[in-house]
DNA sequence: TATTGACCTTATAGTAGCTTTATAGTTTAA
DNA sequence: TTAAACTATAAAGCTACTATAAGGTCAATA
């Protein structure tokens, strides 16, 4: 299997494969004579395994972390377990944080209509004045 | 005013300055002789605008594009407003995915207790398995 | 006077996770 | 045979800074 159907199987763009590679998250294929690489099913797992982490929002250290975990499938998962127990919350302090900008952004936009000139907008002058009250 | 007091007045780094300079946000100031640069109560409300435009999220090309608004102040504000009506879009879709994304990590987190080997980790198992229902 | 320390200057690289571009070699189909 | 489609490497671009390097300037101290 070479990179370009790897690619199509999973769902990434080629340069993504060898980005990977180059981060120490999927192991370096072998080559073809010509120096293309070759690709086991082995790789479509990890590459796999990869994205979903991906989609979960872990970042490549977190999943570089998980990978060296696997290496040892006879430890305790204690630590597999905290590492997502940590993001969890991580996202959770994105939200309340998010949530907080909404409520000052919606508070903002409600202190100006369409009907002033640049000079008279509520928003502007509401950025401008810094009565912002940062949590 | 020198670049020091200037970024200690509002709390910023002395490179942020520069930063914003080099970026065209902050107008290039005089200079004395010695070649150090000379602020004016102007640049430091420019700068607090541009701080506390950053901490409602805008990004630095929004940012910009209100500082031209300004400079054209007999306009309507229409453009001004819907800036912040797409940003505050934007952070709720943010939010949105968040959430979801929250709710999939506790349910994977949930697929485990901590008094497994790493073989048999329901959180490991969740992410190869790949039933993830994807937004 | 010499030298320390705090300040200033520019230029460059690093961060995250790719994406894009440039340049070039290889395979495959028409 | 030639062009399309694929592969390779290396390097730059993206965001919003932050950090480092190597050096110039200034005031106060020993
Ligand atoms: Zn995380
Ligand atoms: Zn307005
Ligand atoms: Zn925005
Ligand atoms: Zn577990």
């Amino acid at each position: 299997m070479r990179i370009g159907q790897l690619a199509q199987l999973v769902g990434v763009e080629t340069q993504t494969i060898r980005f990977y590679e180059q981060q120490g998250l999927l192991p370096p294929p072998d080559r073809q004579d010509n120096g293309y690489r070759v690709y086991t099913e082995k790789h479509g797992e990890g590459l796999a395994f990869i994205r979903r982490c991906r989609i979960l929002g872990l970042s490549l250290a977190e999943i570089h972390e998980l990978q060296s975990y696997q290496d040892d499938p006879h430890q305790p998962c204690t630590a597999v377990n905290a590492l997502l127990d940590d993001h969890i919350s991580h996202v959770r302090s994105q939200i309340t944080a998010l949530q907080a900008l909404e409520k000052q952004l919606v508070s903002l936009r409600a202190s100006c209509n369409d009907e002033r000139e640049v000079e008279a907008c509520g928003v502007l002058a509401g950025i401008s004045e810094g009565n912002m009250h940062q949590q």
